[in-house]
RNA sequence: GGCCCGUUCGUCUAUCGGUUAGGACACCUGGUUUUCAACCAGGUAAGAGGGGUUCGACUCCCCUACGGGCUGCCA
């Protein structure tokens, strides 16, 4: 009898949703959703010296744009410090803790004296077989009581059987002084409680495992399915960090990246299924697997981002695509559409998102759709009205004024136009668009003909050629 | 320092003892073309180094190098 799949992302709120965290959230998300199981969402904020709202709701706002939606409600762990301190209670009845006396004076003593003479060992509390009629009325931490000999053994999913011995391992703090919890404890409880099956997440996390593994057994309590995936690393194969440029999901969405496209890309990075590349949300679900997670640090590759977003950008549908467009821009701060621009762009949406791979890129091939007259040619388009060519739009309007408004009435006239002038059509084509988008890369001039319509057409060529 | 993890084309990866080491992105060449994007045909390009095990290693083991992680009353 198979349990349901319960995963879940645990990040600590101290920054925005870093982009490897983004990675992990999209993991255990297709990992559930792909089993008919549940995803859950608790933020890590027991330290609270450095835990803030504000970075809260940056990560939720950051899992919101990827896509990921998560279970119930968002779990904070520090609302459960008094169950994590229970539990640390517990352990204390149970034997597999300790009170510990120890300052941290006398824990940085010990730590400067071993490194002093070059060596350097774990430290050991004298508390730990202490009789408890010896203990002083003083703070203490609850410390885990671990076997100092034996090994610990991690069966993880991605990195195989990884064995730590007992002995590198120290009594680590479970409650401190003041009675909050340790990450070390807390996450291990609110698994437990919240019923989490898979643990999904960064391998910086490995060694820890055993160290929580210890708490499991201390608890007499089921270890979770281990899956530690590699971290993020940039370009060029350092960790990933500020100086590589965007570390922040949100930035990924100021720079006009489609979600869709994000996704299909952070589940390819690190993970692989035979020779599947771009693929639906839907089918990602069905293929992911915890096999298929590589066990090598993946880096950023902004070029394929930006080529799997392209496929995505095309297979898009419209409506959908115009609402992510509206997101993006208020993302980017950039100005909103009006009434006009959102009608023009919606029309013409069919023939600019097949030739983008990013919003800004979308946005400056719909050009056409967006500015209004008089149309202010840039630098390139500009060239290309030249007074002949302002000469061949002017004849070209008459033409126009009758011709029936599909691309198939329009082609031999544009054709005939060109003929008779002498001229191969691509010499006709670019002051069309310099004419009617200001740009020298738009789409195709049937295309933008049709979605401005004839009245728009003829009254931006009689500007160009006036 | 100790412990743990990793290392296939520039990049993401496939391969799970026997392949001309495959695909994708990027790049180069040619084609198509109405600019851009796309598309079609082709091409360059990889098992970190050294030892083993084996009839046979990218694949298993060991060492080295390099990269990363942990070693907190941070998470």
């Amino acid at each position: 009898m198979n349990k349901p799949v319960v995963t879940r992302f645990a990040p600590s709120p101290t920054g925005y949703l870093h982009i490897g965290g983004g990675r992990t959230a999209l993991f255990n998300w297709l990992y559930a959703r792909g089993r008919g199981g549940k995803f859950l969402l608790r933020i890590e904020d027991t330290d609270r010296e450095r835990s803030t709202p504000e970075a809260t709701a940056a990560i939720l706002k950051g899992l919101t744009w990827l896509g990921l939606d998560w279970d119930g409600e968002v779990v904070s762990q520090f609302d459960r410090k008094d169950r994590h301190a229970e539990v640390a209670h517990q352990m204390l009845a149970r034997g597999t803790a300790y009170k510990c006396f120890s300052t941290q004076e006398e824990i940085a003593a010990f730590r400067a004296e071993a490194e002093a003479r070059g060596s350097y060992a774990l430290f050991q509390s004298p508390w730990r077989d202490a009789d408890p009629a010896t203990h002083p009325d003083a703070p203490y931490v609850i410390r885990m009581r671990a076997p100092r000999e034996g090994e610990t053994i991690i069966e993880d999913q991605v990195q195989g059987r990884v064995v730590i011995q007992n002995s590198a391992l120290d009594d680590m703090i479970c409650l401190r002084s003041d009675g909050t919890p340790t990450y070390m404890l807390a996450v291990v409880v609110d698994d437990h409680d919240m019923g989490v099956t898979h643990v999904i997440r960064g391998d910086d996390h490995l060694n820890n495992a055993a160290r929580q593994q210890m708490v499991y057994a201390a608890m007499g309590w089921d270890i979770p399915v281990w899956a530690h995936i590699p971290l993020i690393h940039g370009p060029d194969g350092k960790k990933l960090s500020k100086r590589h440029g965007a570390t922040g999901v949100e930035e990924y969405q100021a720079m006009g990246y489609p979600a869709a496209g994000m996704r299909n890309y952070l589940t390819r990075l690190g993970w692989a299924h035979g020779d599947a590349e771009i693929f639906s949300t839907e089918e990602a679900m069905k293929m992911f697997d915890l096999s298929g997670i590589g066990r090598a640090p993946a880096r950023l590759d902004f070029k394929k981002l930006e080529n799997t977003c392209g496929h995505h950008m095309a297979m898009a549908e419209n409506a959908a695509l115009l609402h992510e467009i509206e997101a993006y821009l208020v993302a980017a701060k950039r100005p909103a559409l009006t009434q006009s621009q959102r009608a023009l762009l919606q029309a013409g949406l069919y023939c600019v998102k097949d030739r983008a791979k990013t919003f800004p890129e979308l946005l400056e091939k719909a050009q056409f759709a967006l500015t209004s007259r008089p149309v202010q040619p840039d630098e390139a388009s500009a060239k290309a009205l030249d007074s002949v060519s302002r000469g061949i739009l002017k004849s070209l309007t008459p033409r126009l004024q009758t011709a029936s408004w599909t691309k198939d009435a329009l082609e031999p006239i544009l054709t005939d136009v060109a003929a008779e002038n002498g001229i191969g059509f691509g010499k006709l084509a670019a002051p069309l668009r310099a004419a009617l988008a200001g740009r020298s890369a738009t789409p195709s001039v049937y295309d933008m003909m049709l979605v401005i319509g004839r009245d728009e057409t003829i009254a931006r060529l009689e500007d160009a050629s006036a």
